[in-house]
DNA sequence: AAAGGCTCATTTTTT
DNA sequence: ATGAGCCTTT
């Protein structure tokens, strides 16, 4: 026991060996979050005040839960594969297969993931006659989720107008049209778990009384009903309840735009009377150079609940700060001093370079691909998002569950088959007619279509035959072959990288078969006293047989639903280089939860960061500095910071101001580097049409237009510039027009709109550094 | 059924 | 500027 507690700083400690109550741990960044979430249910078993069974920890990401049970194994002697560690969504997929029945859903239900939601949203609207510029299929999908998050249904939602009331009419339809389909998507996965353990009392209590310890990690990223869910698991309000322990961290919470709810935090502290608040401060990544910005920063939020991160560590470098000329010139200050950074022995996998929005990528991966250094970009599409690969799973998906539409759509006619749209047309009005799905409305279409749709048939019915016996892997090659798939993208000029990906598939099963233990004949991989329990109900104090969900989950799981859910749940790593020696590249929400030694924060400008969209949002600013903060605070040793005085952003120049935000930081921590002037003027070593066109003329008529201007004007301002002004304060260059007494200056001083000024009238400074 | 042309939007993202 | 989605053409 010492050995776990050892190394624990004061606050750590407390909080890991806190009383079975509920307890709130604000953790700041890099204060050893995750080790004390895994500490207390590392102590939590080995002090015998819980079992193994009877913890519960939830987390928002695949990555986090891997995570914390791989620490826990490390600490304690225990298989964690069987407990209770996961996503919100796997944690509900395993109750609501279990109680499938309860749930009134079938045996084989699937899960939608959001590309199959929208094309749900699509169908209906199709279906039903909808004009979609009226009713765009991503609103609709928007609205039926938000409403999911709220814990409505689409009878308990509120329309105040027509277009409302129609609104709730598609929710409604669309969420019959899934129940026929026998598929859920995500947010339904949670809803239906609430539901049903809020009408099934005993079942309620029995899982009330099972999870003695719940504990969830970001608890400021919950939304409503991820809140009520924590609340009936934990039994509050209730008389059997487990003890709920949430971290968080109100300061990084930066996903309000997709419902999570901040204020949950300051709920929970009221409805479960809190008594224990404990402050992680103690920050273990960061030099104090770095910590002081962000304290600083983050100062200027008004709703906190207050926190201060402090650091045994040294000053450190000062933060660095480079003010470009244009977004070349900020991507190609970077790579200098990246280079510089390598060339000191630092590693590129410890470079990180964040934006605020993907667009701002481009520049940055073309300067480092020209200077040969490797990167790699977070983001993009998944493993299991590609097209071949999505492909393949529907096959396999109506293998298991043909009467998932979506899925018969997508592949109907993949490889082409003969089966056009007409064809479709006549067996949509049959489902559409008999309220039955696609597939079993085959045998209702005669002719030629007909034929060739029971062909269709006949292949998934076969391949679901002849696989009836296989391990998962080998029914996956199976499947690849039987469908044409692979046929098909071996004709294709371009389809090598797709074969690849294909056949890594079968291997993705054989990984997914070893790891989570779905071996064919399940119940033998399990432990003997997972065999014990295996399909045995267990009686309740009410007398009540109740099958628990981790005796029965193999027996009521295939390994091909399970292979299925797993696909749906956990997309996959997004590209084949994964964890290659480069220099990475991410937006800073991404960068949430990483740490590096060195860190760029790129475009920091006036309507880039904190974006523009964000001042018309109530509380956007706050949102943004958060990011800003999270930003900062994912740096150890040396944080740079950037600006552009001219971008190129939707094909069009902009001239932003330096971002606010550098207003917010500590002076003594910063070191302004002084931008070389010349490099943007006569800098020979770029091809960039922008930046070579004062020097030797172009065809680019921008460059010649700002050329031009700044020897015009002989007042020597210079587009890009930024200057300030006794009234309206801080402002950029954007345009100058006329010389000598008649030159003006078009400048944007943000908030006080875009003026024009008579240069030998208006009093301007220079805000050069 | 594939290829080429047009329009349109374009913050952030996990499950 | 750029790419995705949709529509037209071959």
């Amino acid at each position: 026991m010492h050995n776990l507690l050892h190394n624990l700083n004061p606050e750590q400690l407390a909080a890991v060996t806190l009383p079975a109550q509920s307890a709130l741990i604000l953790a700041g960044a890099g204060s050893g979050k995750t080790r004390v979430l895994t500490t207390r249910i590392a102590w939590l078993i080995q002090t015998g005040q819980v079992s193994p069974a009877g913890v519960l920890a939830v987390t928002f990401t695949n990555k986090a839960a891997k995570e914390m049970m791989t620490r826990l194994s490390a600490m304690l002697p225990i298989n964690t594969r069987g407990m209770w560690i996961g996503t919100f969504h796997g944690l509900c997929n395993r109750l609501l297969r279990t109680h499938y029945r309860d749930a009134a859903l079938p045996q084989t239900f699937q899960i939608l993931d959001s590309q199959d939601q929208l094309s749900v949203v699509k169908r209906l609207l199709k279906a039903n006659n909808i004009d979609d510029e009226k009713y765009p299929p991503k609103t609709v999908v928007y609205f039926i989720n938000n409403a999911k998050d709220q814990g409505l249904r689409a009878d308990k939602v509120e329309a105040y107008d027509p277009i409302e009331r129609k609104m709730v009419e598609l929710y409604q339809l669309y969420d019959d049209q899934c129940q026929r389909e026998g598929v859920v998507d995500f947010a339904e996965l949670l809803l239906r778990t609430f539901e049903l353990l809020s009408r099934n009392q005993p079942l309620r209590e029995h899982y009330q009384q099972r999870f003695k310890h719940i504990l969830v990690d970001e608890f400021q990223d919950t939304n409503n009903l991820q809140y009520n869910w924590l609340k009936l698991m934990a039994g509050h309000g209730e008389r059997h309840g487990g003890v709920l322990f949430a971290v968080g961290d109100d300061d990084q919470s930066i996903y309000a735009f997709r419902g999570a709810n901040v204020g949950n935090m300051s709920a929970f502290e009221r409805e479960f009377q809190v008594q224990n608040l404990i402050k992680l401060e103690q920050n273990y990544r960061s030099h104090g150079h770095i910590l002081d910005c962000a304290n600083q920063l983050i100062a200027n939020n008004s709703k906190r609940l207050g926190k201060n991160l402090r650091t045994d560590a040294g000053h450190g470098e000062p933060v660095r700060i480079y003010e470009a000329s244009s977004d070349l010139a900020e991507a190609q200050w970077i790579i200098e001093e990246s280079k510089s950074l390598i060339a000191e022995g630092a590693s590129r996998s410890e470079i990180a370079v964040l934006y605020r929005s993907n667009a701002q990528s481009r520049v940055i991966e073309h300067a480092l691909f020209s200077a040969g250094i490797p990167y790699h970009v977070y983001g993009g599409l998944r493993y299991f998002q590609r097209a071949e690969v999505k492909h393949a799973i529907a096959y396999l998906q109506l293998m298991d569950n043909p009467h998932n539409d979506s899925a018969f759509l997508r592949v109907v006619n993949f490889p082409t088959r003969g089966i056009g749209l007409r064809s479709i047309e006549a067996l949509q009005a049959a489902a559409d007619q008999y309220g039955i799905s696609l597939y079993a409305a085959v045998p209702y279409v005669a002719g030629k279509a007909g034929s060739s749709l029971g062909n269709f048939v006949k292949l998934v019915e076969g391949a679901r035959f002849e696989t009836q016996q296989m391990p998962l892997p080998e029914l996956v090659r199976v499947v690849l072959e039987a469908s044409g798939l692979l046929t098909h993208y071996q004709t294709e000029k371009e389809g090598a990288d797709r074969i690849e990906n294909l056949e890594q598939m079968v291997s993705a099963a054989s990984q997914f078969v070893s790891e989570e233990g779905f071996g064919q004949a399940a119940p033998a991989h399990l432990g003997p006293q997972a065999q014990a329990q295996a399909g045995a109900a267990i009686v309740n104090e009410d007398g009540i047989e109740i099958i628990d969900a981790d005796a029965a989950l193999p027996t009521v799981m295939s390994p091909l639903s399970a292979f299925l859910s797993h696909a749906s749940l956990e997309a996959g790593d997004n590209q084949a280089t994964v964890g290659q020696e480069a220099v990475q590249m991410m937006t800073v929400h991404s960068a949430k939860g990483l740490e590096f030694n060195n860190v760029f924060i790129t475009g920091l400008e006036e309507g880039l960061f904190p974006h523009e969209s964000s001042s018309r949002e109530e509380g956007g600013v706050e949102e943004e500095r958060r990011l800003m903060y999270v930003a900062i605070t994912r740096a150890r040793q040396r944080l740079y910071m950037c600006f552009a005085q001219t971008r190129m952003l939707h094909g069009q120049t902009r001239y932003n101001m330096k971002s606010r935000f550098f207003d917010e930081l500590p002076e003594e921590s910063l070191k302004w580097l002084s931008p070389k002037v010349q490099s943007h003027w006569s800098a020979t070593s770029r091809k960039s049409a922008w930046d070579e066109a004062p020097l030797v003329g172009s065809d680019n008529a921008i460059a010649q237009k700002l050329a031009q201007k700044s020897v015009s004007t002989g007042a020597g301002w210079r587009i890009g510039e930024s200057v300030a002004h006794g009234k309206f304060g801080e402002g950029v260059i954007v345009n100058l027009e006329g010389s000598g007494s008649n030159a003006r200056a078009q400048i944007n001083f943000g908030s006080h709109g875009m003026k024009v000024l008579d240069l030998s009238i208006a009093k301007l400074d220079r805000l050069g550094r």
